[in-house]
DNA sequence: GGAGAAGTAAACTCTACCGTACCGTTTACT
DNA sequence: AGTAAACGGTACGGTAGAGTTTACTTCTCC
């Protein structure tokens, strides 16, 4: 109560995320999320013109949530190896994190119906980060863009997708909570990914040896 | 017409099995299905007593339709390499055939609610493949046991998951049609997976050196 | 303080779907 | 041929959910 306007709104579009990341698209009713803001179907319906458009805006939310907790891997560290560990680590964790964990589960089950939220998901979630990473190793090993882009490609390949399948299909628990930007679980391991990056990259050259 | 008994059910089951890949469970309707089976919703009912019971029973029949798709590398060709060259590009090939894709995505999306389901298809579909990978690996090259792994799960990691990860979100378009047990399609990319086994592996250490 | 915009609450329409019941017909088996 | 089980078709009960409508209240701003 006392919410009115674009607050209101941005109240219902919240709630709305808990429900469908809980529930998913099909079993979401707005009745549920109504009452779970704690509003009326009348307003809801007066803020989001369906189901569908508020499902939308919440995969829109969502991609900016979880891109959010992403940064640059320059911002892990200065050395070039230990940084680039810890950013395949933090990528893996924000995967494994139990809401986009969900959201991911939900963008698969719905791409065929929603084809291009499903390509800007993928787009936010593995395509822009793995960019990132990749220009940081150019930058920082003195790589051309071609093989910068292959090196990055192969550390996300080993370093996220087997544990993400095996996440996806229930197979391993997902990590609860919600992760600050910076801080690594201990589920992620950090030895394997140290050994990844060993095996793919020459031991550093911007600075020493 | 004329199908009675145990020969209607599998009719039924079969029916079934195209109708939940191409709706996921939520919006399979059982009048659908007994309207594509050309029956009526009481023979329905007399051979599956729920929906849900339907839908474990078509989990359990995909899951054995496309685990019968993969063969052993040693099916694939008498040179190593190029023996397990092909048996990852059919393991690829498999998962993005469009059948499985949608078997996999509703997997994912059912994964919460059918946990025990959701693990065994993982098993069928990714480790047994992977063991028979890492077992063909021991026995041809002479490594030990968890190297022969180590080496299967980046094989499968480099050839399989990136590409999968992008056909479930729809960035890629599925392969259409039913594949044979050993045609490849001109869409996996053989050379990349042969320099992926060059990298990973030793040119053969059974026969020539 | 009052008009109008915005919100609440609850009933209502309409459609879809699960599961069951009824009834007439076909098939298999003796 | 005759009988009982299995099948097809259709209609129905009950529930659920997407949007809509109506009637009433509260907030905001002039």
């Amino acid at each position: 109560m006392a919410r009115r306007g674009d607050q209101l709104r941005e109240h219902i579009l919240w709630t709305a995320k808990d429900v469908f990341l809980e529930m998913g698209y099909e079993r979401t009713s707005m009745d549920v999320v109504a009452a779970r803001a704690e509003t009326s179907k009348r307003s809801l319906y007066a803020h989001f013109e369906s189901k569908e458009r508020l499902f939308g805006d919440v995969v829109g939310l969502v991609r900016e949530l979880n891109l959010g907790h992403l940064r640059t891997p320059a911002a892990y560290g200065a050395d070039p190896a230990e940084a680039v560990v810890r950013f395949c680590g933090r990528f893996l964790q924000m995967q494994l994190w139990d809401s986009a964990l969900r959201t991911l589960r939900i963008g698969i089950a719905e791409a065929e119906r929603l084809p291009e939220a499903a390509a800007a998901y993928h787009e936010a979630i593995f395509e822009t980060p793995q960019r990132r990473l990749a220009d940081y190793l150019v930058e920082q090993y003195g790589l051309d863009e071609e093989s910068g882009h292959e090196i990055a490609r192969r550390l996300i390949g080993r370093a996220v997708y087997p544990q993400l399948i095996r996440s996806l299909l229930g197979v391993d628990a997902p990590l609860a909570g919600r992760p600050d930007e910076t801080t690594l679980a201990d589920d992620v391991d950090l030895e394997s990914l140290r050994a990844a990056v060993a095996a793919l990259l020459p031991p550093a050259v911007g600075h020493a040896k």
